[in-house]
DNA sequence: GGCATTACGCTACGACTCGTAGCGAAAGCT
DNA sequence: AGCTTTCGCTACGAGTCGTAGCGTAATGCC
């Protein structure tokens, strides 16, 4: 149970002040003076509101969740939540996120074991039908709004790919991976194998539909391992 | 120009007849006689509306985009709209799997260079606002319903996945592949490989956010072609 | 304690979209 | 011709959206 996040899922403005940042309202509102006095927001509301929002997820999907059920299901009122989210994007995105807080790097010696035990946490994870209906949606949706999309990166994405980041530096100190002195060269390499396990979980899940079992997560490791193995110094080969 | 479609995009009932399958309504009239007499429907309208659909897509988005409005911009009735698709899902598919169309197997004599062909290919097609805005949305909805996940697999998954399956035969040919006399697992290598390549490119450009270069297609294609070299016999391995 | 400030639940509202029904006219086939 | 199906159009009830306004509840500051 390491690194506790310091404030992730707690939607909007978290009570903890320290931003003036332009994330809180729909525009409606201009200032947000800290928030100091007046009676705070309930944070049992937050927990109920998220929890009815994945509830109605799995049993309406994206397409037919309404603010108004997810209010009924919560027992709070509807402008309630209009008060602490834009709209069903993001409130989505903070529900969906909260599933990815179980992601954890273990640590089985080899890097083998290593992906294969996050790919199949990542699977089990995905393979949830709140994950499978919200996720794509929000990422869809993510493409035309930049706040949309910030909100995702820093929510779940950056979230999932520090893992490849811890991941790598291990496999490299035992001596698995090689090791990239460029920075620039490194960020590149990390973008790169995130994106190909992330890509082929979310792919194998969500659009072949198939299920990424043990299997699976074998042969995908070894042909990963076996591309990366030798991979220093080669990206201007031509 | 190989494999001319057999009738893709013509979006519900084309006209083929040929097929008595559930594909066609809304659930609403029964029977579908295989309509041989009558007024024929108009080509041209479903050109428009599905030209308007990408056009909407893009000025709109997913969530914002409206039958009403599409039919507008085609102009075409609503009721027209309503009695070819039953819903924004499958009119959004039709207008998605066209952009599809234009991909193509390059013969670029080695697989590493069909293989970085195809993914400029396709990661031009997902560059596209109406690509992004529409793909991923189809494909959250799909987790739910069936019927729709067939018709996103048949229009648009797998005339992809053709293209791993017949460049992998190429390979094959010319000695850069391992041949795979078992037929169960050369379907699960398609598979892996399909996933691999469509997911790391699809992450790469919608969630990642980041564009698919040559740069980032030849670091990609690195890793995954030493992945798949020796990649014969061995998903028993322990 | 009293006061200012903020959040809450509730009701109500106009605007919009949905999906369908019904009509007369148009466009094919035999 | 006659038959059949599609087309454009209008209209409709149902449902959702996002906001405004009100009285009340819960905090911090003096």
């Amino acid at each position: 149970m390491p690194h506790r996040n310091s404030g992730h899922h707690p939607p909007v403005i978290s009570l903890t002040a320290a931003q003036e940042s332009p994330v809180y309202g729909h525009g409606m509102q201009s200032r947000r003076p800290a928030s100091r006095t007046g009676r705070p927001r309930s944070a049992t509301a937050d927990a109920a509101i998220l929890a009815a929002t994945r509830e109605a997820l799995v049993e309406l999907g994206w397409s037919k969740l309404t603010l108004g059920d997810v209010a009924t299901r919560a027992g709070v009122a509807k402008t309630t939540l209009y008060r602490r989210w834009a709209g069903k994007n993001e409130l989505v995105v903070d529900a969906v996120a909260e599933l990815f807080d179980e992601l954890e790097l273990p640590d089985s010696g080899s890097l083998a074991a290593d992906i294969e035990g996050v790919v199949l946490q990542f699977a089990a994870i995905l393979a949830r039908p709140e994950a499978k209906s919200g996720l794509m949606a929000v990422v869809a949706e993510s493409t035309r709004e930049d706040a949309l999309r910030s909100r995702v990166r820093a929510s779940i994405v950056d979230r999932q790919k520090r893992l490849v980041v811890e991941g790598r530096a291990r496999a490299q100190a035992r001596g698995e991976l090689p090791a990239e002195p460029d920075p620039s060269t490194a960020a590149r390499t990390v973008d790169l194998i995130f994106d190909m396990v992330a890509g082929a979980v979310v792919h194998r899940t969500l659009v072949s539909g198939e299920p990424v079992d043990e299997e699976w997560v074998r042969g995908f490791t070894a042909v990963l391992l076996r591309g990366l193995a030798a991979e220093a110094g080669r990206t201007a080969a031509g």
